[in-house]
DNA sequence: CCTTGACTTGGAGTTAACTCCAGGTGTTAA
DNA sequence: TTAACACCTGGAGTTAACTCCAAGTCAAGG
C-alpha cells in the first residue's frame, strides 16, 4: 500500500505519516526496488491504532513507548497494559472536564435562548405600544 | 485581590494572567497607585470562565471574539449565543471522539487482562508439573 | 523517450499557548 | 531604612506536533 493511500484511508496527512517514522512512533516501512514506502497489513492497522489514540490526544511519546515495549515481547504485558491504564484514567478525568464544560455552555445557551425570547416579547410588545400609539 | 490571588484561587499562572491580559482575553485590570493590578470580582469571575472553556480546549481567539461581542452589548446576543452553540457542538463531538478511544483502549485491557490471566494460568501449570516431576 | 505526477530526503518554518528572563519598582515587616 | 519579597515590563525561548520546501528520483501513459 502506498503512502498516499494509507494517507486517505487514515486520515494522517502523508506528511505526517513520513514525520511518524522519522521519529520511530512508525517502524521503517519496507521499501520497493525503487525506494518508495510500501505499507504492510500490519503497518496500516498500527497507523489506524495512532490515528485512534492521537486523535483523543494520547501523547506521541506515550506510544512509542508503548510500541518498545511491545517489540520485546511477552514479558512486558504487565508494562503495557500499565499504559493503557493510565492513559484511560487520564482520558476518563479528560473526559469530566469536558462533561464541565459542556454544562456550563449549555447553561450559558440556555441562558441566551430566555434572553432572545424575551426580547422578541420586547418587540412584540413595540409593536403593541406602537399600533396603541398609531390608533390615537 | 493581587495576581498571585487570582492565580492560586484560579490555577492559572501568574504568567499566564499577564499573558491573557496583554493579547487582550482579559480586559485591561485596574491598577493601584503603584502600578500593581488589582483584579475586581468581576475581573476574577471572568478569569473563571476563561479557565473552564479553556480547560476543554476552546481556542483563545474565540474566546476573544466571544468577549469582544459581550463589550457591544445586547444586539449581539444572537451572535454570542451562536459562537456557544457552535462550540457546544464542537464539545460534543470531541467527547465523541473521546470515548471512541476510551472504548478501545477499555478492550485492549481487558485482552491484556486475560493474557495475564493466562500466563498466571500457566504458571500454575508450570508448577504443577513441576510437582508431577518432582513427585516421580 | 519523454512528460507528468507521485514519491524521496533533510531540514527549515509554523502554530498555539504558554513560560521564562533580566532588570527594574512597589510593599511590608523588623 | 533596609532586607526580602512580590510585583512590573518587553521580549525572548519553549513545547508538541506537525507542515512545508527545494531539489531530486521513480513510475506509468502516450
Amino acid at each position: 500500500m502506498k503512502i498516499s493511500e494509507v494517507s486517505e484511508q487514515s486520515g494522517l496527512s502523508v506528511d505526517t505519516l513520513r514525520y511518524y517514522e522519522k521519529i520511530g512512533l512508525l517502524p521503517p516501512v519496507n521499501r520497493t526496488n525503487g525506494g518508495i514506502r510500501n505499507y504492510s497489513e500490519l503497518d496500516v492497522r498500527r497507523v489506524d491504532f495512532i490515528k485512534c489514540m492521537r486523535t483523543a490526544g494520547l501523547p506521541i511519546d506515550v506510544l512509542i513507548d508503548y510500541f518498545a515495549l511491545l517489540e520485546q515481547g511477552d514479558e512486558t504485558i504487565a508494562a503495557r497494559k500499565e499504559i493503557l491504564q493510565e492513559q484511560r484514567d487520564h482520558l476518563t478525568a479528560r473526559m469530566a472536564e469536558l462533561q464541565e464544560t459542556l454544562d456550563l455552555l449549555n447553561y450559558k445557551i440556555e441562558v441566551y435562548e430566555n434572553a432572545v425570547l424575551k426580547s422578541e416579547q420586547d418587540l412584540i410588545d413595540l409593536e403593541a405600544s406602537d399600533l396603541y400609539d398609531k390608533s390615537r
